[in-house]
DNA sequence: GAAAAACTTGACTGAATGGTCAAAATGTAG
DNA sequence: CTACATTTTGACCATTCAGTCAAGTTTTTC
């Protein structure tokens, strides 16, 4: 939580803190419009005009939680090394994706659900920084190609292969729960996910 | 649209169909919570009390426009045949997935949103008809790879993957045509993305 | 073509909810 | 310990919105 902290006061820091936390949960399970400012002031303890206090507006609460966000889903694409062997470098950006799915399926909730209603408050973050970002990574694979270390894929679709398939176990959990031998979501679920996907876009992209 | 039609009288008939079309458009955008019975009754060109004279709750109408299009996203589905080429079958469903995103977002944004949300009006359906059809889809992938005829992988994850890269170009469009090269965004735009991802995902699990 | 059935709507109600306010409680600095 | 700033909240307000109702209009039936 980037921004939860280094506040005016003592008190400010840590009450910032619990209402982003208590936001981020409801916000991911209700969306925007069907998350109530009462449902997140009782989940973080505290009367709603104290809340305001904190955030004058709702709308404050939920754009501060979804940029908090923002950077923990970016960081493991900024790793991706270009000076590192291709494929490597991408089965590590895959398995973390998946971990970051695993033990924070909320976020990810939260950033689809805003994406789904067309993106009201992050349009231009999607434009400008993340559009940059993409633009370069999409040129280190492009340049992993022409060395011939990568079969010849469209770098943007690749990059969004990976986030659909990593995302969607966060996102479809629900669906993949009610799918699933429930014997199936034992704790090592995760990583037999990951094995399989790696598998498969892995052989997928090894030069040929 | 299903059961838009044979109604009891013609003008429920035509109503219903014109009332679940808005509905679509609206819910998809805009999510349950966040849709309002004036928007679908102005969007239907028609009044409030006259849209609750067909469908007496929100409710009602939600979870009609979400069975409706649940049967279109699952037909292709149900016409994977077991005794046809195994890679052929697959090229050919991803196929037609990404042509029902390109034509229908708006079906693959409902459900999304609706599983994104905790499933509340389907989980029913997703733990017995759902998980009884993919049971049986993976099974005959099971066969197949026994067979050797495609790479071993687990047909579970290989299904969710198909899932979650064909119906991403729908749910995270506003993404999409954020990050791409506007040119990028043209006709045959689509077409790209599916060759893209079948030369992925085929290489993929092709026997090895 | 008249009676009945089906359809349509303006005006309304009650509950939910985002946000305000003024006064009380608590924390902090000197 | 006192004055000042910060934090907390009960009571309240205005708006939005799902759903009702009674009275009208149109369509169907015989």
């Amino acid at each position: 939580m980037a921004s939860s902290s280094n506040k005016r006061t003592r008190i400010q820091g840590i009450n910032r803190g619990i209402i982003l936390e208590a936001a981020l949960e409801v916000f991911s399970t209700y969306g925007f419009r069907g998350s109530t400012i009462d449902q997140i002031a009782e989940k973080a303890g505290m009367s709603k005009p104290n809340l305001l206090y904190y955030f004058p507006r709702k709308e404050d609460i939920y754009v501060t939680v979804l940029e908090d966000t923002l950077e923990d889903w970016l960081t493991p694409f900024r790793h991706i090394d270009p000076e590192g062997d291709p494929v490597e470098e991408l089965r590590k950006y895959i398995a973390l994706k998946m971990e970051l799915s695993a033990s924070k399926p909320e976020s990810s909730r939260l950033f689809a659900n805003e994406i789904l209603h067309g993106a009201p408050a992050i349009q231009d973050f999607l434009k400008t920084n993340l559009k940059r970002l993409v633009d370069e990574k999409a040129g280190v694979i492009l340049r992993w190609i022409d060395e011939g270390r990568l079969a010849p894929v469209d770098p943007y679709h690749l990059i969004f292969m990976i986030w659909a398939t990593t995302q969607h176990y966060a996102d479809f959990d629900v669906q993949i729960r009610a799918i699933l031998p429930e014997q199936t979501v034992r704790p090592a679920f995760f990583d037999d996910a990951t094995d399989s996907i790696l598998s498969i876009l892995l052989n997928g992209i090894k030069p040929r």
